[in-house]
DNA sequence: TGTACATCAGTGAACGCGCGTTCACTGATGTAC
DNA sequence: TGTACATCAGTGAACGCGCGTTCACTGATGTAC
């Protein structure tokens, strides 16, 4: 019977990387060691160069891994461009606080390589342009309906996603054990969604 | 003459913080050999550790002198209370900006060293932990006077925290070339002031 | 003021630890005839 | 269907590179008398 062999090589190279998701949520990817991926798996170290060139190449697996689970996504749900509706802020702001929930270790370990590694730190950019582009369209577009936004486009999305990006980093990475307490998604959504809205209409329309 | 040996001992411990800077600033701290910052300071490998136990020891000398500046500057330094009032929103994001552009190879080594090393992570906290409490303070101040926050004051003083950590990051640190522009100092503590602002205040006076 | 000795900052070659990576080997699966 | 051989996934001990850290040494500064 063949597709034993390949099957087999499937399930280790695939238990590799759910270690290292495990390991680096654990331990972070900066301080993982092959050893420690590997010996997760219940694998022999000299077993992980059979599937991967190296750490790096392994994490570029998981973020391709991650990726296309979130294009299957974006496809499903459609927008409404009227930042004005906080309806559409709260979706950008929920989706984006669930996907970083859903890929706490990918996103904790590209984190981490892009403090050391030029490639990485690349790569988080690129996966995090369409988003920002996206926000400067819908800050346009409320632009041209008459609100008077805080800044200059380009700088207010910068915003927007420093403040989406770090909070939610904050609480479901840290943990917020820190603070000294616990926020549930609801929480973290509606905060977020009444600070935006108002920030950037706030002004009031143009005169 | 007496003291030209410690003179020359202090000068070389400066030299090495310095360098130090340098390098952290180039290739960042976690990169960073022992022998680049000796190299860099025109000393042997060795005379690192006349001074210093290793680089985590040397990253404490450099916080207790950027903290130590940082003190000096809060005892001049008065401010409202009232975040109802731009001008004490403006005093906060200003006093940030210029903290991160003027401490950019301690603040890049700090956070490098956070992902890595619980100690520093902890002493992260620990050095923004007033800041946030302050923030709280002040969020407090003004529900008081009657304006509806837009979330608990912990969480709204964290997502401020976030959006000005963050924000000031990107552009300073970042560089912002990524982002095809340069931000200068007053277009982006308008267009973070405006945004929080509106952000805290806008839901209007409670009924 | 001079001499003899002690101390100390700084040097840089050498040592050794940790860990990534290799490679000869095993046993099982697949192929040829 | 059976036998002989080839291929391949996985093993784990051993190798070796990079870099932090040490230490015997040097020359200058400080101290004692």
């Amino acid at each position: 019977m063949t597709g034993t062999r390949a099957a087999r090589a499937a399930e280790t190279e695939s238990a590799l990387k759910e270690a290292a998701k495990r390991v680096f949520a654990r331990t972070g990817y900066l301080r993982a060691k092959i050893t420690d991926i590997t010996a997760e798996a219940d694998r022999a170290a000299g077993s992980f160069y059979s599937h991967f060139d190296g750490k790096e190449s392994l994490l570029e697996a998981l973020l391709a891994d991650m990726l296309a689970r979130g294009d299957e996504r974006v496809e499903e749900a459609g927008h409404s461009p009227d930042f004005s509706d906080p309806a559409a802020v709260r979706w950008h702001v929920e989706a984006y606080w669930r996907f970083v929930r859903e890929n706490r270790p990918v996103i904790i370990a590209l984190h981490q390589a892009a403090m050391v590694d030029e490639h990485f730190a690349r790569r988080l950019r690129e996966i995090l342009a369409p988003n920002l582009h996206d926000m400067v369209d819908h800050l346009e577009y409320i632009r041209a309906q008459g609100t008077r936004l805080p800044g200059d486009p380009l700088v207010v999305a910068s915003a927007l996603v420093s403040l989406i990006g770090q909070f939610t980093y904050t609480w479901l990475v840290g943990g917020g054990e820190e603070l000294g307490r616990e926020l549930g998604e609801r929480e973290a959504v509606d905060t977020l969604t009444a600070f935006i809205v108002h920030g950037i209409a706030g002004g009031g329309p143009a005169e």
